[in-house]
DNA sequence: CTGTTAGCGCGTTCAT
DNA sequence: ATGAACGCGCTAACAG
């Protein structure tokens, strides 16, 4: 009687009791490490299911208790290596405490971001950490949904306007000020920012591409603005032909056109990994080396921006910490913890290396 | 009646079935698209559900029928860029069928693929994908349970003697082969491995490390296969001198010594992205540049090796598509399929850029 | 300390 | 076509 015709079969609580000699409670009480029991019964439970090879069916437990120790996550892209390692991070937290972490991929796309919502809501995770791509209120109704079934969420690397929720994120418009700042410490004035915001046709001033910036990611967007802070404060007039507005896929090309221009740029932001890997092939395509004719900053250190020749200089997100962090927030909200919600803005790291020159004392490349 | 104490809450079908004016089992009929049901009251249960934001609780679902549209994916690190490409490509398969994965990371620790597994078990996971760090066939018990539980089990990027399950692989010997015999065609005849077989000493012959191999990775031993295939053959007698055998945390400086040798390589096979960039640390650390004085290729392509300068010729693994192959194995077996397990290899692509010399006609390089 | 009982939300007979 | 009743495996509440 304890097998059945199907192959694939568990033992349950009931046939460990049976095998044990007791009641279905007391296996239950001693395999689920509650309540309390003999130490004879306890023993014989135990070795009855260690003979049984029992393994508790969790979605009976969840069942019952309401709590599926798992936490919904929901980012653009699992592939890239910010996200792989923000979820490492999260992963890891989650493992410390017996949870477990279903990441989801939406590529920025809204849509895909409503529908894995649903799968989290209707796999009942007791929380959800999500990177989402919304950047107006009313794109944000299914993070509602979560929260209207009490399910608490936490925003991941962006915030959203008009959502007051517990959020982790990078100090993105800092980040990118310092990094012009420091172009400007060195005699920089023509700095060029890729990948900027993304406008259909050229934009006719700095006020319409502020317009567009309005509409990015919220981690893009600030970084924007971080640009064109520091630019103005340090009295650079910002123009829109140092600022690339493609779509992601021609961005290359557009830093090459910036390249050949009459007055090109002496120094490049790259806002992303692939940003700095395009603007590095346009330089190869242009023929120009750096630092000595542009100068480099990248967002997210790589372990080969630091064998590249010259080595680059970058900034670099930690990124499992974010992934940490954002753990530590939900779980505490799964907790019941009611306190109004925290942004929890996480430092970068400025590792200067030897992609910077010094222009101060230097006459512009010939043409 | 329809509100609880609790502010999270879900309505589930006999309310949806009490607010559409029908029985339980109509409101599941329609909600759960089976069975049939009048076109009157198949509207009004609609109307109710949307009115209510009615959500199938997947627990309970998966509790009866037994399925839970879930697989489990078992790998080293999914912060590893080759590990996160995998990733995205189960994934996006799974999301195409209404799948849903979850990802554990092992760290290569034998342990943490025991207790992985029992997570997943745990969760009655329909189908599990394994890249496991296992070697020898009594490592596997933990595979094994999963196998007697009627838990279909696919390998991933590795087989394990002994076991005969579907596996989807790389063609790793192959691959290092090619690599190996590209760089004999070019006049290479001291051309050092890394990461080579680990080893607590000083291997005294290419035997030790031989045996050495048989504890490796799989795909890790098969990559140095291949090499000591392509030299033999080649009547170039492979030496321990040019193969690292220490932990990768210092290999780089293992890759040093062999450069400061009296008689160093002339080539390099970095069998990993990581090894790669340990490979050009040593270079710069020794003051050498590639591929003047070493030649180089690397496994596992990254957007960046075609921006180093010269480019790297590196060995592309499909990573997308193994993650999808793997899928849809676990999957036919998930529907019943069971016919003999097969072993599916996945060709690698070698693409040649600037970073192997033709050193036929040239004198070594002066010392 | 222990056993019995009652649900959790859903899919599925079985009558009607 | 429809509703009532049962059971999945487990925890929780209740008696003893």
């Amino acid at each position: 009687m304890s097998d059945r015709s199907r192959s694939n079969w568990s033992p349950t609580v009931a046939e460990v009791a049976a095998e044990a000699g007791v009641g279905k409670a007391t296996a239950a009480r001693t395999l689920g490490n509650y309540g309390s029991v003999s130490p004879s019964s306890r023993a014989r439970v135990l070795a009855a299911a260690e003979k049984l090879r029992y393994r508790p069916n969790g979605l009976a437990r969840s069942m019952t208790t309401g709590i599926t120790q798992t936490i919904g996550v929901i980012l653009a892209d699992i592939s890239n290596p910010f996200f792989a390692g923000v979820m490492r991070g999260i992963a890891d937290t989650c493992e410390a405490i017996d949870y477990t972490a279903i990441a989801l991929s939406t590529d920025e796309r809204l849509p895909a971001e409503r529908s894995a919502m649903d799968v989290l809501i209707d796999k009942q995770v007791d929380g959800i950490i999500i990177a989402s791509a919304a950047v107006r209120a009313d794109d944000v109704s299914h993070i509602q949904d979560a929260l209207d079934r009490g399910i608490p969420v936490v925003l991941l690397d962006r915030t959203i306007r008009g959502l007051s929720l517990d959020s982790v994120i990078i100090d993105n418009r800092e980040s990118a000020r310092r990094a012009v700042e420091h172009f400007i410490a060195n005699g920089h004035r023509r700095i060029a920012f890729t990948w900027g915001p993304r406008s259909a046709t050229r934009p006719d001033s700095i006020k319409d591409l502020l317009d567009m910036n309005e509409l990015s990611l919220w981690s893009d967007a600030e970084r924007f603005r971080g640009y064109i802070e520091a630019l103005e404060q340090a009295g650079i007039e910002p123009v829109t032909e140092l600022v690339t507005h493609g779509p992601r896929s021609v961005a290359a090309q557009d830093v090459g056109e910036m390249l050949r221009l009459v007055d090109p740029p002496t120094a490049v932001l790259a806002t992303e990994t692939e940003a700095m890997v395009g603007t590095l092939r346009a330089l190869r395509l242009n023929k120009l080396s750096y630092p000595r004719d542009v100068s480099l900053i990248g967002f997210d250190d790589s372990p080969w921006a630091d064998v590249m020749d010259p080595p680059l200089s970058m900034i670099a997100q930690p990124m499992a910490q974010l992934g940490r962090d954002a753990t530590e927030r939900v779980l505490r909200r799964i907790e019941g913890f009611a306190g109004v919600p925290v942004v929890d803005t996480i430092p970068t790291q400025f590792i200067e290396r030897g992609s910077v020159s010094d222009v101060t004392q230097r006459t512009p490349r010939p043409r």
